[in-house]
DNA sequence: CAATATAAAATCGTATACTATTTTGTATCT
DNA sequence: AGATACAAAATAGTATACGATTTTATATTG
């Protein structure tokens, strides 16, 4: 309620070395991707102000930043919420991968390098472990980490940015639509991916990259429910609460 | 609680009806891309909230999304500036067009319909025609807009915006290292480009655009010295100064 | 006079204050 | 009881206040 004593002049509490808007900004975006927070959720800025130790001024920009990256939408007069993709919205993401991952793979494939390929390996090592281990959420976060990597093999870090959003974006409609049936593509589609690539032929790579991304659109399904929304401050174990 | 006595004195202004913070954005948007607002120019937040008539409240976040497209930077306790991208930077913008735009020319080289043919034909002829007359600025935002619509032909509306953040960090490239010589590449390049797509043979459409592009990333010549910064009102004639 | 030191002004960043709007709770009516 | 109306609380959005920092102006010194 509002303060029971009118007006206030009172001093700032002097300079608070609070936290920086990266950490808070990476908190956020960790707690989103990883579905600790699931789309849904609400976002508020005083909890989260309060959360973090600072005011919402501060994570005002910050809920903008994520809203302009799709992976929170901000309601005019209501607030922020995880965003919610519609199955639509998700396959024309996954279509946009299609087109943009395109060029990337036949670069990829022309400059690869013993040592790329290794950790690729090293990269289908650890999801099929993670898959073994049941936990799903670490196998998809390895996942798009794989598409990462294929970008950063062609060797330009803006394509690679691009990319990382689309991700994202994507596991968001994971978290929507794929819940239930394990990671959605099937589990050797990686090894054929490196295979592909080190090959060297970039027909070959980029036929196999859209057929995996194909499969992974198939498997978004419209039927599953919409998922409730956890508790906010569950969502950061690492935060210190006050 | 609709305090009807209010427990403090009034003094602001009440109910100001202020523009939308998407007009602003656009605003000032359009004044960077069109050079209107050159590279390196002060983007102050009272000077702007002046000139829309809101307070720097509303203008910080708009300028960090802009910053977040990378055609603002914003330089800690020294406030926001049209970005200076190096040369290194703006080719590097390049080569992620040549990754990215390689599977939207593919797509679009297979869902070409007439009525796309004559739409590109069209935008070449105000691009030539705007050249004639010296319309150098001009002549270049066609030149963003033919790619745009190359990607609209795609049919992915994601894609689209990803490329039209591309081509708005190469105007800022634009604007220093290639306002000298013309439009920087050659005069019939979009023809070309039109004929390979309307072929329907990706292959042929792929290999155009990226000869195109890589034309373009070779105009970028480093040796330009830095232009100076307008003045700010000046280059938003269609808002009312106060 | 050039260079440096210092004071004043301007400007950024952030918390606070307060209005606008939505959400929640409670009473009233059928 | 269920629906509706209205009051209260909560929360979003925005302007203002003010410390922190940088920039500009002025004075001082070698």
């Amino acid at each position: 309620m509002k303060s029971t004593k009118t007006t206030l002049p009172r001093k700032r509490p002097v300079k608070s070395r609070s936290v920086s808007d990266e950490s808070i900004y990476w908190e956020i975006y960790n707690a989103i991707v990883e579905h600790r927070l699931l789309p849904g959720s609400k976002l508020g800025q005083d909890e989260l102000g309060k959360l973090f130790g600072v005011s919402k001024t501060r994570v005002r920009p910050i809920l903008h930043q994520l809203a302009q990256q799709k992976i929170v939408v901000i309601e005019p007069m209501r607030g922020a919420f995880v965003a919610k993709p519609s199955v639509e919205e998700a396959r024309e993401v996954n279509v946009a991968r299609q087109l943009l991952e395109d060029g990337i793979v036949r670069e990829a494939a022309r400059r690869i390098t013993p040592a790329d390929i290794e950790e690729l390996k090293r990269n289908v090592e650890q999801e099929k472990d993670a898959r073994l281990k049941g936990k799903t959420d670490e196998a998809h976060r390895l996942t798009g980490e794989f598409h990462m990597k294929v970008a950063e093999i062609a060797g330009n870090k803006i394509a690679a940015e691009v990319i990382r959003d689309l991700i994202s974006r994507d596991s968001l409609a994971v978290a929507i639509y794929q819940k239930s049936h394990g990671v959605g593509c099937s589990l050797d589609a990686h090894q054929d991916l490196i295979n592909a690539i080190a090959s060297g032929d970039e027909v070959v790579a980029a036929d196999c990259m859209k057929k995996h991304l194909v499969e992974i659109g198939n498997s978004l399904k419209p039927d599953t429910p919409a998922p409730g929304s956890g508790k906010l401050g569950k969502a950061f174990p690492n935060i210190k609460q006050k």
